[in-house]
DNA sequence: TGTACATCAGTGAACGCGCGTTCACTGATGTAC
DNA sequence: TGTACATCAGTGAACGCGCGTTCACTGATGTAC
């Protein structure tokens, strides 16, 4: 096997991979901009010397961790985009996904949702960047639906845009839903996505 | 004027309404969570200790700003809510006042949008807290529209949260628009604020 | 109005602590022959 | 396969620094008579 990693390179993933692990963790409780490089080797259990090894600042961590928690969601959008079924149908599984993304990663939604609008640059832009391609796939997925027949390119990302933004938004609040009102949040989410497909049905009316 | 602050409670207030303003300052490059006592009191002129006079925490000091920081939204959502004239007028009014808000308060929208899912937890709370108090006003605001005539009290809420909701991320969004591309926000934002609106007139199909 | 005492916003020195960063190092892994 | 040398992920001591918090204080403002 040719092909494997050494020794050396599979254990210097391993450990990378902990710190991102540990930085996750640490992050459920306060920001990126107060995320100290001795708190994420401490919990790790290595010296606060080898954080060196593997990034610059705590701020490249933090972009190393949008490419990680930004692809669950992309995973999860793609799946959205290939859901077939009368618009009811799809609008409850989409928001069902939302619900199953909240609930496999939540750290992932919560990093996404904190460090948006948070404080360390880099990280914005590098979430910023990540949506707006997530919008143009929506966008790109929009204009082969038939009921988008008619729509311009503009329009179609005005609305892939808001589906976007909608979903993050939704991700966060059943986040913060504790389990015995789920189901209203869901029905909540799910009245929202109709009303906007409303909208969508009578947009060249 | 026997109603007037002496002049130590007045010299007080001056302090701390200084202290808020410095904070707010700093805030508009990092998060609540990583400012420094030290750092506020710096800015102001006033020896560390005397933070104390005022506040706890950097946290107590947060959810002060939060009162402050959603004055000002909710004097344009109140705004908002008196406005008169067709369903487009309306439309483009209340985003006009958006774009406003964003003008004359940026350091009061960024405030919002990065603390709502900050690292404090008291200030999280207090916005989600104050957020929803806005939701029910405007709740009661869309009640007393005709168009609302059959709407059932939850489907009321739901609309409008999801105002509410797509007013911060609105605002948001003007927040990092660059003036030249500022028209091309504002109409796309218009026509959001249109597809909704679309969903909301064919609700009761 | 004047005096004597109380209040309290802001001071400044001091503290112990954890931070980020540097540096020379160790020893297991990798490579050349 | 065995040997000799190179690489480099992780170590541990050391550093200077700014942090939050304590404490006794000062002196202007407030109050009682």
């Amino acid at each position: 096997m040719s092909h494997t990693l050494g020794v050396r390179q599979a254990q210097k993933q391993k450990t990378r991979q902990a710190l991102l692990d540990a930085a996750l963790g640490l992050l459920e409780d306060q920001s990126l901009s107060s995320l100290g490089l001795r708190e994420v080797t401490r919990a790790v259990g290595v010296a606060p010397t080898a954080f060196y090894r593997h990034f610059d600042s705590t701020a490249e961590l933090g972009v190393a961790l949008v490419e990680e928690a930004l692809g669950s969601l992309h995973e999860t959008i793609t799946t959205m985009l290939t859901t077939t079924g009368s618009n009811e149908e799809r609008l409850g599984r989409t928001v069902g996904l939302i619900a199953r993304l909240v609930r496999t990663h939540p750290s992932h939604v919560r990093f996404i949702a904190r460090e948006r609008h948070g404080g360390v640059q880099r990280v914005r832009d590098a979430i910023g960047g990540q949506l707006a391609r997530f919008a143009e796939e929506v966008a790109e997925g929009l204009a082969a639906d038939p009921v988008s027949a008619g729509w311009s390119r503009d329009d179609l990302r005005m609305l892939a845009w808001h589906y976007v933004e909608h979903m993050v938004m939704t991700a966060s609040v059943f986040l913060e839903t504790p389990p015995e009102r789920m189901d209203a949040a869901i029905d909540l989410a799910t009245r929202q996505l109709r009303l906007v497909n409303l909208g969508r049905a009578h947009w060249l009316d």
